[in-house]
RNA sequence: GGAGUUGUAGCUCAAUUGGUUAGAGUGCCACCCUGUCACGGUGGAUGUUGCGGGUUCGAGUCCCGUCAAUUCCGCCA
């Protein structure tokens, strides 16, 4: 029986020195010097320099050997002198000669390297993805995702969570995004749905009890990708709490994240409490409801001082209801023209219809609008913006949602271009009081601005008495760097208020009931007021990383176009599969011609292979 | 579904206003080398310039279409 190693690749030390050891793993790199030959082991722990002298028996099998190979060494651990040291090898003190070597697996010519650094296609990575994921940040990106995870779970079980699983195969739920369907072969022509979050059981956990819940929960979403968004699937660290207000469940994740940011990132961590940004103000100061807070700019509105200037094209748009916003920036007045020009060309990409700034340098405003304006309007903006010499102030005016969507969109477009988002922080902020209804622009009425089950705050009284678009919501997002985290909420536990804020949504009694019949018999049977939240693992990770682009932490990523190009998936299934699913293909949506004629070719191709296997006499398969 | 960027050797990239046989590094193959650690040296093989069409005496380069990758918008708590 041959022992595959007494010891890992990354342990071996000066104090092993004179032992007999044997190691296995992948070879990560050759330096052939002809009367030695180096080779750097390679496993999941560490390099280990093997010293092999030609002239062992073993030797021969060289031909074999190639870059990624997996092989056993047995050898004499041998402290390196002095001069030959590797400081930058955990193990670089010691070097194995190597008396006896097997080769465990042998490896073809791999398409890209994994012991220098160049970067392969994204395509040819993923379809090798195993080979990828031996590389050394990939491979640790994913062992800190694992780590983060043990953390998370010991952290929260610490709190007195309860890690319970809830189901895969569920029902279609009334979260925003598409589903991904499941057919029923019991069941024709019904299907489940993968949870897009199990936000309705966590719920029913509370009623049933359990008091406090976690989970790592997968969620399945078929959306597009983005570079911080997974196509498919992705995982949450999904809470609830019961008798908990959205304080405590602040206090919750500001523990969790004072905790764990620090343990896997060396980055400045905004200190806890994290600061609570109120959605209306978010929007009005950054021009997002998820600002990155490490960015300095800010956007402030001007609209008065331009409401009666002598520059018509601002004024007019103050007298049809716009606004007008501006970002000053400070001590930049020695950029060049092109940089003004370049900017007002990306906030015209951004929807603007152009963008205008003032220069404050020498006691003077440099700008092609200042002609127009009085001094007293360019003293109020100098004062409003509290701008000193070298500072420059841009000005876009429009419907104010506009004015502020691009604002935000300008807001961080300075500060890349500028170099003022610091590398090495990570500033946390909520935001909160998200409005529970907005108007809808179609039909002039009330709509559920984001989630519907949230606790309106004011509960019944407010939905009573007030107007329905000043009521704000137990609703909150985290946000860290500019990227949204998650969203929570104190959940809406009592059916009376539930049935009250759909019906200002425009939803009649029986709609709530057909539609969340379940959820609203469950309130009705003894429900204890609840709240919750589910960060994405992913993107803590990605951050902890310092990655910018979600698969770097992800062992098995779907590409954009949401395919495992290393299984094949998605991919077509026999038509035997389809039959017994009862899926059809429905005429109508396909050109008749073409369906058909796959269909009479697969029911032929079926009837040979079923003849076939008719005509044989019976082996395995038992009747 | 829409927009931007990119597409040249296995990989990273070069190739002047359109100009003659498309180059370099790395990897691959062969040989040399006893202290390297991204070892070094010599030699060699490797290209449908994503694909299809067009303009031109001549296209990697210009034009049109198409495909793919990626980022963004739409969508997505």
């Amino acid at each position: 029986m041959h022992q595959f190693r007494t010891h890992t690749c990354g342990e071996l030390t000066k104090a092993d020195a004179g032992k007999t050891v044997r190691i296995s793993g992948w070879i990560h790199s050759v330096r052939d010097h002809g009367g030695v030959i180096f080779i750097d082991l390679r496993d999941h722990y560490g390099k280990t320099q093997v010293v092999i002298d030609p002239n062992k028996s073993f030797y021969q099998e060289l031909d074999k050997w190639r870059v990624e190979t997996v092989v056993c060494f047995t050898g004499t651990v041998v402290t390196r002198a002095a001069e030959t040291v590797n400081p930058k090898l955990a193990t670089g003190e010691i070097e194995l000669v190597a008396e006896d070597m097997v080769i465990l697996g042998e490896c073809d010519v791999i398409p890209f390297q994994i012991a220098k650094e160049e970067q392969a296609p994204e395509a040819t990575r993923l379809a090798y993805r195993f080979l990828d994921l031996r590389k050394e940040k990939l491979h640790s990106n994913i062992m800190l995702r694992s780590k983060l995870i043990a953390e998370i779970r010991r952290f929260m079980t610490g709190l007195g969570f309860n890690e319970i699983q809830t189901p895969i195969l569920t029902s279609s739920s009334p979260e925003g995004a598409r589903d991904y369907l499941v057919p029923s072969r019991v069941h024709p022509g019904q299907f489940y749905a993968l949870p897009q979050a199990p936000q309705q059981f966590k719920q029913l956990l509370m009623i049933a009890g359990f008091d406090k819940y976690f989970q790592i929960a997968p969620c399945f979403r078929d959306e597009d990708a983005r570079a911080d968004r997974s196509p498919g699937e992705f995982y949450q660290l999904d809470m609830e709490m019961s008798f908990a207000t959205q304080d405590d469940i602040f206090a919750v994740i500001e523990s969790l994240f004072m905790e764990i940011f620090p343990k896997f990132s060396s980055k400045k961590l905004t200190p806890a409490p994290f600061p609570r940004i109120p959605y209306r103000e978010s929007m009005q100061k950054y021009g997002s409801d998820k600002p990155d807070l490490r960015n300095p700019l800010f956007i402030q509105d001007v609209s008065d001082i331009f409401a009666k200037s002598g520059f018509k094209a601002f004024a007019s748009v103050v007298e049809n209801g716009g606004k007008v916003k501006a970002i000053k920036v400070p001590g930049i007045a020695g950029q060049p023209r092109s940089f003004y020009d370049s900017m007002i060309d990306f906030a015209k990409e951004c929807g603007a219809k152009g963008m205008a700034y003032i220069i404050w340098t020498g006691n003077e405003e440099k700008s092609p609008i200042v002609k127009f304006m009085a001094r007293e309007e360019l003293d109020a903006l100098k004062a409003a913006g509290n701008i000193q010499d070298g500072d420059v102030m841009f000005f876009l005016a429009d419907k104010e949602s506009l004015a502020l969507e691009v604002g935000g969109q300008v807001r961080t477009e300075l500060g890349k271009r500028l170099n003022l988002i610091s590398d090495d922080e990570f500033k946390m902020c909520w935001i909160v009081d998200f409005p529970m209804f907005e108007l809808d622009e179609e039909t002039g009425k009330p709509m559920f601005s984001h989630n519907p089950f949230s606790m309106p705050q004011g509960g019944m009284e407010a939905l009573e008495t007030m107007d329905p678009l000043s009521i704000n919501a137990y609703q909150y997002d985290i946000v860290c760097n500019g990227i949204e985290l998650s969203s929570g909420a104190i959940r809406n536990h009592r059916p009376e208020i539930m049935y009250k804020a759909f019906e200002i949504a425009g939803y009649d009694k029986s709609v709530v009931d057909e539609k969340f019949g379940g959820m609203i018999k469950a309130f009705k049977l003894g429900a204890p007021p609840h709240g919750g939240i589910a960060p994405g693992v992913d993107r803590m990770a990605m951050l902890l990383c310092d990655e910018p682009n979600i698969r770097e932490v992800i062992a098995f990523p779907f590409n954009q176009q949401a395919q495992d190009l290393m299984m094949n998936a998605p991919a077509t299934v026999d038509m035997k599969q389809l039959r017994e699913l009862r899926i059809i293909p429905l005429p109508q949506e396909l050109k008749f011609e073409e369906t058909f004629k796959k269909l009479y070719a697969e029911a032929a191709r079926i009837r040979e292979i079923e003849a076939a296997a008719n005509n044989t006499t019976a082996g395995d398969a038992a009747k």
